[in-house]
DNA sequence: AGACACACGTA
DNA sequence: CGTACGTGTGTCTG
């Protein structure tokens, strides 16, 4: 192929010939009405139009440096290091050169890690294997080394940008007298004073390139290093570290992965609109009618093959933000405390990648490296009061904490709003929300598409929708939810988030012996019961349990379940009154071993290299105000057997704190159904601080207290919790065992006495009934749409979920306001002791040396002063070196 | 591999 | 025919 008919592929290095375009031009003869300077810009758009239109590329890229930190800098940190200060007048400059460039068509290219140079090199090499002639447009004389017969490097003079000096292998031998690919070995040799790297003394190009001539190349020089004679020869051997090393950084990289090749560089139509729009800004007349007047002669030449996909209204262009123009971009834009901005975690296998923030109207990517120190400025912005909108918040603050990334000033979170408006929701994904809440598609990087959006587009431009989004869902949601929103759950972020991070520390050895001493009894308990039925079954399998109990066995058929017979504890246990075999006894006793040993094993493998335990809680994850907790769940650790309570001893405090304490609500929830029902008795009975169901019991007995008899009390017992569930007497007979009958007569009795506690519960769901939801004392909300269903089941099932809601709803908002108030307080006084874990109505502190009583007075006050109610909220605190000892 | 049912731990 | 959760196992399905 003959070079006039080779397509051409122009690829330039952006920011070097931007910088050289802002020394051509006078700083002060560009500048807008915004008192932005633009002489870079102009230089840099006026260079590539005559480019353009001289050389008419078939094919364009700019490639851009993320930063002046690359793995050159790991690797020699005093790299580039001379480079003064970037000139505060072109700061900015570059951001809105790439938007200039994406509004005229054209790809910018940009590679973390990597040097625009690096990148260039590859298009070059791949350019080159598929054909194309190449010009590399490049400022940095590193460039030479890509120049071949099919590759051309356009150097600017010292004139400026408009004169470019065309290097081709012949104009390259004719300047240094070697080989283009020879001429890092000559730098290697001579030192680059622009990048601080030093040379061999002594040696400059003309002796450089003489012994490159003599012998062939740098290594044979290193190699006949003892040949060479005088001083200079002497200072090759003392410095050859120099010229290694230089020449191992001056090696560019031609194959970096890049998300585009040569093939998707093919010139594109420009987007008139924003190119009038942005040149307009930019005060940029001529230029805009070059622009325009050359993609007149493009259209024709080459009708556009690819149109990009329309963006949604408003969506702002991404800018890619580094260094100086970071700490810029943050302090013009982003910190008005007025106007909140969404932020975006982009996360990657190894924690943050980088982030994306955008106002309504500029969106910004900043990538993310750690160890890089250019992020001074990112950091106080990060930890300063500006209102950050963030999805999923408690994920992003604990990723950047992770860095060693603040996060504060949290003012919305659209998971959490939304989670607010509708908590049984199954899903919280952004793209799913704002596809119901905005009636938009959250548009997503498609790998198949040629040039598709990279990441950085995509999180920047995801933040904006993450801020239009809480601002929609906030606007949705009613003032008593906002308040919750607002004075609950966006200060309980960071709570959370911490007491994940700390986690709690757990004792291995422990655990292991536990479950080793499991294992042995589960395993003595099968072949016990494989010998009663003379067969080995999985005692795991319910299915095949039905067949031994069922078939085999012929015992009476028990609960009916979908697929068959129920083989649960409770029909086992019923089995064993009515059909008693000794297997049954094994089989539940198996079970138990079984099903701890699996806990704590799952316990054992969810212990972290810091010997701790660390659960995530889903502040998003119940319909009624809880959280919960995953992976592991550290909320239904076994408590009532005795071996649970061995596995709760395997909780321990710290080798650097001085005990466990633990501080639970009694009987919130029966509190709060005083307080809320108003009535009389029940608060007469909290108020008077006796045990409350020997004085419910009297009450319904008609007994004195003290004559009140332990079935009694079980009974009573059981009838008050069972009430905030909405238990019906036939639950009841059948937990407790008794007849129906005398069921009902509990029930009947008991709201005797406490009439206005039915009369709530009645109230409550006829309410829910009216106003489609209802209400914790906090003004948290939840629907019931399914109280007015044709359908009995679903319509009862929503009825005792209903009457249920604000009791164990407004239970929860108290735990959560009391976990505020003790940190807020350890806060303020500076104490070392710290919130570990939250069990709905407890929570487990661990104790600072020196702070117990402190605590223990602060986590008293703080949690019976939570709500005010009609009752004491009374707080029982025990102290312990586990979990188990400090539990009462 | 993923979905479902069952069983069971907690408040 | 009592609310709210999460997890492990077995089993069936694709």
């Amino acid at each position: 192929m003959s070079d006039e008919a080779k397509p051409t592929l122009l690829v330039i290095d952006g920011h070097s010939l931007a910088f050289r375009a802002f020394y051509a031009l006078p700083v002060d003869s560009f500048v807008n009405r915004e008192g932005q300077h633009t002489n870079a810009i102009h230089g840099f758009i006026s260079m590539l139009l005559s480019l353009v239109k001289a050389e008419k590329p078939s094919h364009l890229a700019v490639a851009f440096d993320i930063s002046r930190f690359s793995f050159r800098t790991r690797e020699y940190p005093e790299y580039k290091g001379t480079r003064s200060e970037t000139p505060v007048e072109f700061v900015g400059q570059i951001p809105l050169l790439q938007e200039a460039l994406h509004a005229m068509g054209i790809t910018t290219i940009t590679k973390e890690d990597f040097e625009a140079d690096d990148i260039l090199a590859t298009l070059a090499v791949r350019g080159r294997e598929d054909g194309y002639r190449v010009l590399v447009v490049s400022g940095d004389r590193d460039a030479i080394q890509m120049v071949n017969d099919d590759v051309t490097l356009l150097y600017p003079s010292a004139r400026g940008v408009s004169e470019l000096t065309r290097y081709d292998r012949d104009k390259v031998f004719e300047r240094y007298g070697i080989e283009p690919h020879q001429y890092p070995e000559v730098a290697a040799l001579v030192g680059e004073t622009s990048d601080n790297l030093i040379g061999i003394d002594k040696v400059g190009e003309k002796t450089a390139v003489k012994w490159i001539t003599l012998y062939g190349g740098l290594d044979q020089i290193l190699e006949h290093a003892d040949e060479i004679k005088g001083v200079v020869g002497q200072k090759l051997r003392e410095q050859k570290e120099n010229a290694i090393r230089n020449r191992r950084l001056n090696r560019l990289v031609t194959d970096v992965e890049l998300p585009v090749g040569p093939g998707d560089l093919e010139r594109r139509g420009i987007d008139e609109a924003a190119v009038r729009e942005l040149f307009d800004k930019l005060q940029f007349r001529t230029l805009l009618e070059r622009v325009l007047a050359l993609s007149e002669t493009a259209a024709d030449a080459s009708p556009s093959s690819s149109t990009p996909a329309p963006a949604p209204d408003g969506l702002p262009v991404v800018r890619t933000l580094i260094d100086e123009e970071l700490a810029f971009w943050l302090s013009k834009h982003a910190s008005d405390p007025a106007s909140p901005v969404g932020l975006v975690v982009e996360y990657g296998a190894d924690g943050v990648v980088g982030l994306g923030i955008s106002s309504h109207d500029e969106s910004a990517y900043i990538p993310w490296a750690a160890g890089r120190g250019d992020y001074v400025a990112l950091e106080a912005w990060l930890d300063d009061e500006t209102p950050k909108v963030v999805h999923d918040a408690k994920r992003a603050y604990k990723a950047l904490a992770r860095v060693g990334l603040p996060l504060t000033g949290i003012v919305g979170d659209p998971r959490i709003a939304a989670w607010l408006l509708r908590p049984g929701r199954t899903s919280f994904a952004l793209s799913d929300l704002v596809y119901e809440q905005l009636g938009e598609t959250l548009p997503v990087g498609d790998p198949n598409q040629l040039v598709a959006e990279d990441d950085d587009v995509s999180v920047a431009s995801e933040a904006w929708y993450v801020l239009r989004l809480s601002e929609s869902l906030v606007e949705a949601l009613d003032d008593g939810s906002r308040r919750v929103l607002a004075d609950i759950e966006l200060p309980l972020v960071r709570v959370l988030g911490d007491m994940e991070l700390t986690g709690v520390a757990a004792d291995r050895d422990t655990l292991k012996a536990l479950s080793v001493r499991l294992g042995e009894t589960a395993a003595e308990l099968a072949s016990k019961a494989f010998a009663e039925i003379g067969r080995e079954v999985n005692l795991g399998s319910p299915k095949q349990l039905q067949e031994v109990l069922f078939e085999q066995l012929e015992m009476p058929k028990t609960r009916a379940t979908k697929t068959g017979f129920s083989t649960d504890a409770a029909s086992l246990a019923d089995l064993q009154q009515k059909h008693p075999h000794p297997f049954l006894d094994l089989l539940l006793k198996h079970r138990d071993a079984t099903k701890l040993r699996q806990i704590i094993e799952t316990l054992e493998k969810s212990i972290a290299d810091d010997a701790r335990i660390h659960t995530t809680y889903d502040q998003t994850g119940t319909t009624t105000g809880r959280i919960s907790s995953v992976d592991p769940n550290l909320q239904n650790i076994p408590v009532k057997a005795a071996v649970g309570r061995e596995i709760r001893a395997a909780f321990v405090h710290g080798p650097d704190f001085e005990t466990l304490l633990t501080a639970d609500y009694s009987q919130i929830e029966m509190r709060i159904m005083a307080h809320l029902s108003g009535d009389e008795g029940l608060i007469q009975a909290f108020n008077e601080g006796e045990d409350l169901h020997r004085f419910v019991g009297a009450r319904i007995f008609g007994v004195d207290p003290s004559d009140v008899s332990p079935s009694m009390r079980t009974k009573v017992k059981a009838m008050s919790y069972g009430l905030a569930y909405g238990l019906s007497a036939f639950g009841l007979s059948k937990q407790l065992r008794i007849e129906s009958s005398e069921a009902k007569q509990l029930m009947t009795d008991y709201f005797a006495r406490f009439g206005a506690v039915r009369e709530y519960l009645r109230t409550v769901v006829e309410k829910a009934r009216d106003d489609g939801y209802t209400e914790t004392i906090f003004g948290r909300r939840r629907p019931f749409p399914d109280l007015t269903s044709p359908n009995r089941v679903l319509r009862e099932n929503a009825e005792r979920a209903a009457l249920n809601a604000p009791i164990q709803g407004s239970a929860a908002d108290i735990m959560k306001i009391a976990m505020l108030g003790v940190r807020s307080e350890i806060d303020e006084r500076e104490l070392g002791s710290r919130v570990l874990l939250q069990v709905h109505d407890e929570l487990i502190v661990e104790v600072a040396p020196g702070e117990v009583e402190t605590v223990r007075e602060i986590v008293r006050r703080r949690m019976s002063s939570a709500a005010d109610l009609r009752v004491p909220l009374d707080v029982s605190v025990g102290l312990g070196e586990s979990w188990d000892a400090a539990a009462h």
